[in-house]
DNA sequence: CAGAGGATCCGAAAAGTTTCGGCTAGACTT
DNA sequence: AAGTCTAGCCGAAACTTTTCGGATCCTCTG
């Protein structure tokens, strides 16, 4: 199946069919659409299969780069191209709604092998777009529930929430402040129900007024925390969705003159290097972020040579890492 | 010039011309040598100029991805690029040597329209590579001096490290510990060297026992602290290389009991993200990571554009933050 | 020492991409 | 209503890339 052959079917020269795979602009609507039906109908894919060559680009998309896990991200998706001689692209988004036309346009004119999305919520005309132009893509841990045939890589957000939380309820912690990601963050409200999970397990009623809302940043840490601590009955003990809202509720416990662990213990999530260098150094969740994104590179590389997946979503385990920033309550 | 007349006189074919350009492997080094010279003496360029079409990749290169400010320089590039709608390649090269020969070669595969090569020191071969594929380049931070023809950017390191001294001084302090970078890079060893200006200024000796090197990570400045405050005469304050040591002296700090800012001043060098809210916040001399790198793709898309550059060698200027991690010495 | 078995290199031919000029339809002027 | 402009769209032709098979040259046996 050649250009050639669809430009006939579709009544429309060459040129013009290679225009439309590459995304280049001067096509009309309507004839774009009907020749990206046919390619589509054909299962048109070029001649020329990457993989074993030196060529090779894999296109990571973030929404945003602020989060310290993006470098993770980025680290582990390097690792796992190098071994193939693939170089990473990245892409932001600065918004939450996912790439437009013309950024899919410009990822098939640089004839991407495959996409990694960084949790990103797509519409199914945005996955349009990638299947049109037969680019594979994995999503890593995505905001909403994936679709059920979208290849996606998470990690076990509900078993981290529950493991930080019992860790905390071993120490003897009855009040425990809960500062959560947004809330319609599929990854954030697993470890929230984690959380819940495990109070009601260990049969302690869950507080609705010990849980609170915030982005995954600092300063969402630092203003939760606060709010928590004002409560008449403040918790002993605080589990933030993110490493950094960890920090963020330090430095609101050091505002109050309050010590950790002595006052109030703190656990974290995601285990970011700069959790180990804190002061204390902080009891988080690890979240294996280099893996997760190097098994979705490899997923899409697999992809992009036409294997087949075995697995269309894959978890990681989180795991809890112990630190000095946790304590039994003080008597 | 197209790729014909270029085969016609080097006597092979078109195809062999064009494997070249690409640095695909199957051409024989002596062929690929005397086609490259051709290339080099006709001034080859691909007949079709990027940039204001939707494609479009700029490399940057590293050779490594743990420092926190890689994530600032990405963003920065990402930014300047993004502009254009040129997406930017990562490229890491766990070495200081600089990349290889296969690496120019998928560079030249991926046809991208620039390179941005952070702080490596490039062999005179190497810029002899990217010249014959008539790639730009642009150094950031470059390691050693680069060479007078090699477009590069920095910021005034000899300057902060001036500054930050002098802050200390105007302080009252007098006997201040120095933890610099490796003295091999350009950019530490201008540090080390504001440091001695200001000392000298105010007619302070050098104390050559005061000063100590290592990498610019945590570990080394917790390391050096240690020797430092081991010293019989201990330092009242320590100006270290990057906010990374920094935080290993804050660590070293607290393990033998010392209040920072109270007993020991600390002094950064990046303003990395964390500074503002590690404890106490980090007093530091801040680099603009972002616009420099945004500076840097800029002046690569522009050389790929064909535009002669006004500068070659540009350094930005940083500036002190004074924060929480810095006072008057214990009388 | 002949010959099988590779590995490497090259180019003819096929496939794909880009330029550039021309066509067409709507918008605007006279 | 006719002429003029302009922007968008398309395809012929020029250019480049990729595949694939054949040529050449080692290297290792029988």
């Amino acid at each position: 199946m050649t250009i050639a052959l669809i430009a006939q079917e579709a009544g429309v020269s060459v040129p013009t069919v290679s225009k439309v795979i590459n995304g280049r602009p001067e096509v009309a609507p309507e004839t774009r659409r009907k020749v990206e039906r046919l390619l589509l109908k054909h299962g048109y894919t070029r001649r020329t299969t990457l993989g074993d060559g030196p060529v090779g680009l894999i296109d990571l998309v973030f929404t945003e780069l602020e989060s310290p896990w993006a470098m993770e991200l980025i680290r582990g998706a390097e690792s796992a191209t190098r071994e193939v001689g693939a170089g990473i692209v990245i892409s932001v988004m600065h918004t939450h709604a996912g790439p437009g036309r013309d950024w899919f346009d410009r990822v098939a004119a640089r004839r991407t092998d495959g996409v990694i999305i960084v949790s990103s919520r797509l519409s199914a005309s945005q996955y349009g777009h990638l299947n049109a132009r037969s680019i594979p893509f994995v999503v890593v841990d995505p905001e909403g529930e994936p679709a059920p045939d979208v290849a996606s890589v998470g990690a076990t957000n509900w078993h981290g929430g529950l493991a930080a939380t019992r860790h905390l309820l071993e120490l003897g912690h009855r009040r425990i402040g809960m500062i959560g990601g947004p809330p319609d963050m599929l990854c954030s409200r697993a470890r929230i129900d984690g959380y819940r999970a495990a109070l009601e397990t260990a049969g302690i009623p869950v507080d609705p007024a010990l849980i609170h809302y915030g982005d995954f940043l600092v300063g969402s840490g630092h203003d939760r925390a606060h709010d928590l601590l004002s409560l008449p009955e403040p918790p002993t003990a605080i589990f933030a969705g993110s490493d950094l809202q960890a920090f963020g509720v330090f430095e609101a416990a050091r505002q109050r003159g309050l010590r950790v662990p002595e006052n109030l213990s703190v656990v974290g999530f995601d285990d970011i290097p700069l959790a180990r260098s804190a002061w204390p150094p902080l009891t988080t969740v690890r979240q294996p972020l280099q893996e997760m994104a190097a098994l979705a590179a490899r997923m899409v590389l697999a992809m992009s040579r036409g294997e087949p997946l075995e697995t269309r979503r894959v978890e990681l385990a989180t795991s809890l890492i112990v630190r000095d920033s946790t304590a039994a309550p003080r008597p």
